[in-house]
DNA sequence: CCAGAAAACTATGAAATGTCAAGCGCTTTG
DNA sequence: CAAAGCGCTTGACATTTCATAGTTTTCTGG
């Protein structure tokens, strides 16, 4: 924390623990696609919460959107450079989970 | 993704992006504490979402409670092994935040 | 050649999730 | 002997996320 009260690794966890925003880091990791394309590799997430995420990563520098038509839309995210690099994030997340989780036991089964 | 449609990285990020998650387990990192004082070095959580997440992590393996005695209630919360692991995880975030967060404009300034 | 699908979202209302304030039994501290 | 602290729980409230549907335009298949 600096005297503003300030902790980047407070905000970075902040921002790591929105929902989604890992599991869409994690797909642009993968390449750069457009929304419902990415809507379908993070699976499971709905349009506006999709949308939302997005403009806050865009805001953030963590990701770039191109647009390349308005009519009919056609968009391109992808990863900046300080979003890369949160492939470390990633592969730390990536390791731990296949070490140490498993199936979680089904209550139907 | 194995057959039955388990991906260990999925759910990790499941797991690491609940609200607080992030948080608990860095807090923990930093010895193991009770309740209260918990609550306090994560700042801001709310003691139900508190109780919540940690019987989570208790179910998962990645936090172990141990009650000193019930009366009065006195209680310890500390990483496991598993849980222990996840400064890999904490620590890319920590590099990444300090790297790439600036405070953020605050629209009330 | 025309129905259907896909693209990128936005809108809506309802459901899930998180927050807040308060309080409980009980001990230690002032 | 009252106040403060511990480890929570409860219930009302607020916020977030959800599923679903709809918009406009182009591309693809029969």
């Amino acid at each position: 924390m600096d005297e503003s009260g300030f902790c980047p690794i407070y905000e970075a966890i902040n921002l790591l623990q929105e929902k989604w925003v890992l599991h869409i880091v994690r797909a642009l990791l993968g390449g750069e696609m457009g929304f419902n394309q990415l809507a379908r590799a993070v699976g499971g997430v709905n349009p506006a919460t999709l949308s939302q995420r997005l403009e806050r990563l865009v805001a953030l520098g963590v990701v770039e959107k191109e647009v390349l038509q308005v009519m009919p839309p056609r968009t391109r995210y992808r990863l900046t450079r300080a979003g890369r690099e949160l492939e470390t994030v990633i592969e730390a997340i990536e390791a731990w989970g296949k070490k140490y989780l498993k199936p979680a036991p089904d209550p139907r089964t």
